[in-house]
DNA sequence: ATACGTGCAAAGCCTTTGCAGGTGA
DNA sequence: TCACCTGCAAAGGCTTTGCACGTAT
C-alpha cells in the first residue's frame, strides 16, 4: 500500500517540503496506526532519531500534517491535543474511542450506526455533517478486572 | 418543578455554602437551559448583577458545581471549557451537539441510539461505560442559506 | 534571490493555586 | 473557633509567534 507516497504528493501538492524532521514525524504516526499522541509525546519520539528537533517544529508539523488531512486531532478531555493518522475517510469516519477513566488508556472501535443519523439531520434540520466524533467514557476489561469494587 | 431547591440539596450534602456568588452563577444556567458558556462568558454575564466577582471564583463555582452533578463540562475543541446544566440523568444521556463549523453556534439534539451499543461494548469487550458524547461538526441550516458555494 | 523551514525564547491563552482577609455556623 | 469563600495576583500547562539563521529551488 503506497501510504508513504500518498503522503509524500500531499506535501507536494501543498508546496511543502519533505524535511527530515516532517519525515520521522509522518514515520511515527505510520509505525503506530493505533495510536493518539500528545505533541509532547511526539517531541520525545522523534528526538531518539534527532536530537535537535524543537517542540515548535513539533507543533508546527502536527498542524500542518492536519491542515493536508494526514493527521486527525483529537481532544479526549485531559487539556492537551492528540493526533493520529487519518486512514481512508469512509474508515475514519467509523472509528470511534473508548476512553479509559482508571488508567487512561484509549482504544477505538469501529462502527457505523451514524451514517442513517446524519442523512436525518440533513433531511429534517439543514444540518450538514462534514464530520463527528464518538467518544464513551467508562472503565476498561483491565481495570476493571483489578478492582472488583465499583 | 424544584429544580432549584433540587440544587440548594445537593450543595448542602456537599457541606457547601450558598453565596450569592453561586447562586447567580447558578441562576444564570437554569435561565439559559440550552446554552454552554465558558468561564469567561460566565464571568462576564455574572460581573452585571455582581460587579466584583472575580474570574477565580467562577473557575472554582463551576468545578464545585460539576463535581455535584449540577453541571456538565463539554469540550467542543476551541481549546476552552464549556459548561451546561445537567438536566435529568436519563435525558442527559441522550442528548448531543451540533456544532457549527461557519458560526459556531452549537445546536443539540436528542437521541437515544446508543445504549445498544453500549451494552455491546460490555459484553463483547468488557468496557463498562460510565459517560458518552456524540458531536457533528458540520454546517448548520442558517449558515448554509447564506452562501450557496461548496 | 526568494520562499520556505528550523530552533530558541518569549508571549499568549485558559486554568489553577497561594495567600491574606472575610464570613457563616 | 473553625471550616469555608472570596478576590487578587502569581504561577502552570499547553500552544503559538517573532526572530535570526539556514536551506532548497
Amino acid at each position: 500500500m503506497g501510504q508513504l507516497s500518498s503522503v509524500y504528493r500531499r506535501l507536494e501538492e501543498g508546496a511543502k517540503r519533505l524535511t527530515p524532521q516532517r519525515e520521522l514525524i509522518i514515520k511515527l504516526f505510520l509505525e503506530r496506526p493505533g495510536q493518539h499522541l500528545s505533541a509532547e509525546e511526539v517531541h520525545q519520539l522523534v528526538k531518539q532519531e534527532f536530537r535537535d528537533i524543537g517542540l515548535a517544529t513539533v507543533y508546527r508539523t502536527l498542524e500542518l500534517l492536519t491542515k493536508l488531512d494526514i493527521l486527525h486531532q483529537i481532544h479526549f478531555n485531559d487539556g492537551r491535543a492528540r493526533y493520529e493518522i487519518n486512514r481512508e475517510t469512509a474508515d475514519v469516519h467509523r472509528h470511534h474511542h473508548l476512553v479509559c477513566l482508571r488508567c487512561g488508556r484509549v482504544e477505538e472501535f469501529q462502527e457505523d450506526l451514524l451514517e442513517a443519523l446524519e442523512a436525518r439531520l440533513l433531511r429534517e434540520r439543514g444540518f450538514r455533517v462534514m464530520d463527528h466524533e464518538l467518544k464513551f467514557f467508562g472503565v476498561c476489561h483491565q481495570c476493571e478486572g483489578k478492582s472488583a469494587n465499583t
